[in-house]
DNA sequence: TCATGTCGTTAGTGAAACTAACGTTTATAT
DNA sequence: ATATAAACGTTAGTTTCACTAACGACATGA
């Protein structure tokens, strides 16, 4: 391991004016902190944020065909056919093929699922806590209004874009 | 294109609870579309991220080495190679062996290139401004100094990770 | 001098985000 | 009714990004 003297992310005060004052790499290069702290801290259990996003989402709004869990976790078609066959061999939700349109399976959570889910939430619950430690309550609420706020905006700006095309 | 009807970010307002509580979900999707912001109004003008950090960090601390700029400007020297490739091929660097150390190169910003930089720097504060756009003075420094306390705690807490490892 | 480390460079890995296409099944339009 | 189009799950592939490994060339310090 290599104690580079110089270090890797430059928060503390100095670096570059130019590069400081870009909100996107500042958002970008925190983000990659936090990703890496809740994956690194999933893989400790042997899980995936995809299966976290999965496994909240059935719980939360009942069983699915793949393509409307698609929509709601904004995984594509295309991947979350992997993350599902994950979830099938722990025994986690069941996939059945529909009997009202034979295109479809519907994904079902178990009730090893569910204690999975909590499993997961858990260790999540630390992350996050870990994540927003030097922040205080207030400081936090802002953090995510602000943050809401801007990519509401963006979304919206981009799915006009969309729509022109 | 599709009109997707079920929207691919869901800011608004709704949304499975569990995972709006997760800060590194928030804050990768909205880096993601602050980076696409970035990134495709580089695009427009033949410009990359890469370009615009090398050029700043260069423009501001002087002629470097490579493995100087790697370091300053967090791209890996593999990768800085490529990027050095294109500014070099631009005129907007010169990129000329050290006689003090023949393992060196120095990377030196050209007159053009500090055009090339003010020319990206104008995009750039179009796109800050664009994506703060819904925030006013106030919010938009309350936003940059959460990020960075929220990253220099991460960055340090897996810099003594690292450390010990 | 001999080991060790740093330099730029090439190649390659792993994950994430995304596109394309296909066979199957359902819905729509004439 | 029947042709056309659309949606389903799935496989395969692309691109980009962050990162590792190893190399020959050169420098440094014991």
């Amino acid at each position: 391991m290599e104690t580079t003297g110089e270090l890797r992310f430059d928060y503390d005060g100095e670096g570059p004016e130019r590069l400081r004052r870009q909100i996107s790499r500042l958002a970008g290069m925190t983000s990659t902190l936090m990703s890496r702290t809740a994956a690194d801290a999933l893989a400790s259990i042997g899980a995936h944020k995809a299966h976290f996003v999965v496994l909240a989402v059935l719980d939360e709004t009942g069983p699915a065909s793949q393509a409307a869990l698609a929509d709601r976790t904004r995984i594509f078609r295309s991947d979350l056919v992997a993350v599902l066959n994950d979830l099938e061999t722990g025994g986690w939700i069941t996939r059945a093929p529909d009997p009202e349109d034979k295109r479809r399976n519907v994904i079902t959570i178990t009730e090893a699922g569910r204690g999975r889910l909590a499993e997961i939430d858990a260790v999540l619950e630390g992350v996050n806590e870990h994540i927003l430690a030097p922040l205080d309550g207030g400081e936090r609420a802002q953090l995510f209004s602000l943050l809401r706020r801007v990519g509401a905006h963006l979304a919206g700006s981009q799915l006009s874009y969309m729509i022109r095309a």
